[in-house]
DNA sequence: TTGTATTTGTTCGTATGTATC
DNA sequence: GGATACATACGAACAAATACA
């Protein structure tokens, strides 16, 4: 009758749930090693197959990774990005998440990656993102293909320079959820040389103003930007929303 | 000798890309029924225990769900944020992220969160948002303990007016680990009566600036708010760029 | 409503290929 | 080269619980 929910606690659980906890209290950390499968089974009185059940789940969440053949037993592994990335592709496949929806995120994270950028700029990011104006100002001369590449690195670059993980991997995650989606509609948006040259103006204003530490200045770049890059591709009631979003830091907005 | 990598292609992995796939592609939709595990037994020409494998994974993305004992088969699932929010849990956790991070990071998203509520803000929406008032200052008045609930319920409850799910749920991510973060520190912040009565007349302000369409004045309200609230807890480098996040937005900086 | 058939959750035995000593 | 230990994988079997007639 009852609409029910919840799951029967099944036996591979207790094992998920144990290693688990252990990495968030740091009982296990990266570069420990799980027992083997077989002692595993001993040790939480379950079947082999439940504890491989458990190892994918583990392995599915990145905590873990099982080397083929290895009699050490299942190695813990440093979180990262990576099933945020899978999980979101997913979303916005399958249509929890739209292009308007990833635009407003990207516009809002990259602002506020140049702003802590100008904050906690240091000698040696500045030095990679000069090195990286540089090897984007040869590929606009030359024309060479993998123009978005270096395009994207340079976002990156001032995501990382900020200190701020989560900024970082949020924008990491938007950026590269975005170019899946318009690569997919749109075939190659970029090869044009008069793109590829505004492009390198932007990252220029962008790079100064972050060397310069006004971070408020680098966070509208970043807003004006985006908008005047994406906001066609989007609905007038979405673009409205873009518009607020670059006016409030003080944008003007293209029209 | 060779550090190998890649993951030598399991048997499980087949299956796991076929629903992938067809969820991808549309060739399964939600409501549908995968075939029962000993159908897929057959149609894939693995053993059982490769399909439960299979099962709990896509169970673990989200993209399942095998009900107990249902002879009908594994549900395909709606996508959810769900998967992403456990994943940015742990991240967050174990993941070298401190609280101030956290700080800039529910800066960012509250206002945000606050900015597109206004632009998209329904009826609806407005009535959920009024009728937390209503609970919030009766609790106020009463002086009972859970306070910081409701509390939190407002912010979701305008991260969920915006209509952008990733806002929603980076946001809740973050709160959920700050929360976490202070309480282990110091312990309850908040029977205090004048801090609550604080609280109330911010979650009014900002309402009223929901309900007129006032993007940019509720935005800069989150920024203020949260920087007064917390920027005592930082060291003066880390507060420097929370106050450049409230100048951002054409905030007052309280000293 | 009761019964029955089917399916899942789980374990066990076994076979195979591959590292390491 | 051989022995050992391990992960991967299959098939059979049981109990419990659900769906459906």
């Amino acid at each position: 009758m009852i609409p029910e929910e919840e799951a029967p606690d099944r036996r591979f659980q207790r094992l998920v749930d144990y290693v688990q906890q252990g990495v968030a209290v740091g009982d296990l950390t990266p570069g420990d090693r799980l027992p083997s499968e077989r002692e595993l089974v001993r040790q939480f009185g379950i079947g082999r197959a439940s504890v491989r059940e458990a190892l994918r789940v583990l392995e599915n969440v990145g905590l873990v990774k099982s080397q083929p053949r290895d009699p050490r037993g299942p190695l813990i592994q440093a979180p990262t990005p990576e099933p945020i990335r899978r999980s979101l592709t997913i979303l916005t496949s399958a249509g929890g998440v739209n292009l308007a929806h990833l635009i407003q995120v990207r516009m809002i994270m990259e602002a506020s990656a140049n702003l802590v950028a100008a904050a906690g700029r240091s000698q040696e990011h500045l030095l990679a993102l000069e090195e990286n104006l540089e090897r984007t100002s040869e590929r606009v001369e030359t024309g060479a293909g993998d123009f978005s590449v270096i395009d994207l690195e340079f976002d990156e670059l001032v995501a990382r320079s900020g200190g701020n993980p989560l900024i970082h991997v949020y924008g990491e995650v938007t950026r590269e959820a975005i170019v899946n989606l318009i690569e997919r509609t749109i075939q190659a948006a970029g090869d044009d040389k008069e793109v590829m040259r505004r492009t390198l103006d932007h990252h220029r204003a962008v790079y100064a103003a972050i060397a310069a530490g006004n971070g408020l200045l680098a966070s509208r770049l970043a807003r004006e930007a985006l908008y005047s890059h994406y906001s066609h591709l989007v609905s007038d009631r979405e673009r409205a929303v873009l518009a607020d979003l670059v006016r409030e830091c003080g944008g003007e907005v293209a029209t």
